[in-house]
DNA sequence: AAACATACCTTGACAGGCGATGTATGTTGG
DNA sequence: CCAACATACATCGCCTGTCAAGGTATGTTT
């Protein structure tokens, strides 16, 4: 892992969101999705990923569902909701102002 | 303030080892800097600053002592140290990184 | 005299990330 | 055939950074 966790802490429920934006998706699915967007250079630690499903699902930003699997291990698939999509947008353009923000406050130039 | 603590958090350090770059300053320059950066949109608390200086002259990155002002009250000035300007190196490259992969990772296209 | 600005500091609570650990199913190499 | 690996989910408890709240002290302005 070569970007600090805090770094990316407060991007965890948009990265997400931004994944379920597709269309539904699950836990170890959007975690390798993750890793190949990334040349594997980043991952979402599984503790990580399912407390943020729960939060996420508590604020009512996504819903979930078992899958109907007939083989291999059973899937929980997350649904985005109408407030998810809201509260998505919400997310990028702050996002957007604070990576200006930011930029503006580590410059050494002045 | 408009932005959340979360996407700001992780670099706070940065942030202070930056204004440090242009030379020794104290706590409260510090803060009132950053707010006149942002037009007021951002300020770190008091409480984080100065847990911050304690952590950064814990690591080595930066060294203190107090002013001798003959009025007004007292200010510990803090000076970033070679290790310091080595460490907000770092923290530079990295936010250069994390900021293009959080990029990746909240588009919605793809 | 009160209010405000400058300037520092500490305590305790809280939230998010994550290492460690556990469960269960299915596939593959030797 | 069985050990190792991949898929897939979940929880517990620790750690770290942020911050509300509170405190101290000096100097200026109203």
């Amino acid at each position: 892992m070569s970007i600090a966790s805090d770094i990316i802490r407060g991007h965890t429920d948009t990265i997400i969101l931004a994944h379920l934006m597709h269309g539904d998706s699950y836990g170890y699915e959007i975690n390798k999705s993750i890793q190949r967007k990334t040349d594997g250079l980043y991952e979402l630690k599984e503790a990580t990923l399912y407390s943020a499903f729960r939060r996420l699902e508590q604020d009512g930003s996504i819903t979930s569902y078992w899958g109907d699997e007939s083989t291999g291990a059973r899937r929980r698939y997350y649904s985005i909701t109408e407030y998810g999509r809201h509260a998505f947008n919400e997310l990028l353009s702050e996002w957007e102002r604070a990576r200006v923000l930011i930029d503006q406050l580590i410059a050494v130039e002045d």
